[in-house]
Parts: structure tokens; C-alpha cells; sequence
DNA sequence: TATTATGGTTTATATCATAAACTTGTTTAT
DNA sequence: ATAAACAAGTTTATGATATAAACCATAATA
């Protein structure tokens, strides 16, 4: 240690950091999905999603499920390779 | 997963992290030292610590090396709580 | 035909992070 | 002796951020 590396400031938030996670791991999400996995507000990761869309991190689609508005996120092999540089950065700061 | 835990706010800000992990390892730390290992601003450590301080994460004794000014910091107990429970708490977060 | 529910978006505000400016005192140069 | 530069911080101004509240559109229900 050490030499901080600087951590992203698009991935260290909340919301935004559990998006990333969530994604992760599956091809894409639901924003009704992520709503209640993150227990967020709405309005909250309606913001959220798009900055993590305009930094290239997620795509979104939007279409219709029936009769029902349906918003699917995925994450974009660069939101990929921000989280893999997010988690080396944080382990500059805490021992894991 | 998940049910993501709650992220400290005090704790998830890059400038006060990097502060609570160099005082996690040793007895106390100089505000000159902490300057130098963070790469920081002197005006924005001073406004760090004081939070840190304010929540009791962190004590702050002022004295004189020789003619010179001197800031000591120092971990508390508390601080010390805080910090791992950050990190248990990104652990929903991330896969470690 | 209201009313409520669903799936979001927009925006107003309060908080926060940060650099720049300042303070207090010391050391060095003239 | 005086001025200039340095050291160790603190204060403050402002720009960015996070978030909830308010809002919009459509659909289902009473």
C-alpha cells in the first residue's frame, strides 16, 4: 500500500453500483426488476439508468409487454470493464 | 443475493476512505502525512477530518513540533466499527 | 365515468465535494 | 529590520450530485 487509485465517480454510488452488480450477472433486467431488487424510488433509478446509459455502461431497450411500457437494461462490455477497474481500484483502500 | 446493505455515506467518499484506511493500520497520522499519501488538497483533508471528527470516526489532537503547527489524527473504536461494516456492507455489493 | 394502478420521467431542492482564497506564524533573503 | 517566501492549516464560494416529490400517459377496475 498504497496509492489510492481514483474510483470511478459514475460507479461509486449506490444505486448505480447495485445496478452494475445486478447486471452483472444476467443478460438483462427489468426496470421493475431493478426497482425492487435495489428498493430505490422510481424517479431515482430512472435518473440513475441514464447516466450509466450515457457513460456507454448499459443499453436500454424499450418496448411494450402487451399492453404494458417495459424498459430492459443491459450492461455493455465496457460497463464491464469500468466494474472490473471499480473493484481493483476499491482494493486499494480496504483489505478484502 | 442481494438486498444490498447500506453504504455509510461517511465512509463512501473516496478522500475520507483513504483517511480511515491509513489510520486503520497505525496509532495516529499527521495531517501532513495524510496529505501526502491521499495526494489531497490541505482545504479539502481539513473539511474530511472535520466530518470524520463530527462523527466521532476519528479523533483530532492539536499540538506544537517545536514551532510548528501539528495535526494528529487518530481511529477510534468506533471508526474502527464503521469501517468494517463498510466493508461488510459492499460486500452485497461486489464479489470479492 | 371516476378512481386506482402501472410504469415510468421531470424538476426542485438540499447536500456535498472541492478548489481558491485566506489566516497565522516562521524562516530566509536583502 | 523589512520584505518575501514558506508551512500548516481553515474558511468560503460555487458547481455538481443525489434524491424525493410531483407529474405524465395509459390501462384496468369499480
Amino acid at each position: 500500500m498504497t496509492d489510492f487509485k481514483e474510483l470511478d465517480p459514475l460507479l461509486h454510488q449506490s444505486l448505480r453500483l447495485a445496478v452494475m452488480s445486478l447486471l452483472a450477472s444476467v443478460v438483462s433486467a427489468e426496470f421493475v426488476y431493478l426497482r425492487e431488487k435495489t428498493g430505490s424510488t422510481a424517479g431515482n433509478l430512472s435518473v440513475q439508468l441514464d447516466k450509466l446509459q450515457t457513460a456507454g455502461y448499459i443499453t436500454i431497450v424499450k418496448d411494450f409487454n402487451g399492453k404494458k411500457p417495459r424498459t430492459s437494461c443491459a450492461i455493455t462490455p465496457v460497463g464491464k470493464a469500468a466494474l472490473a477497474t471499480y473493484v481493483t481500484a476499491l482494493k486499494t483502500y480496504i483489505q478484502l
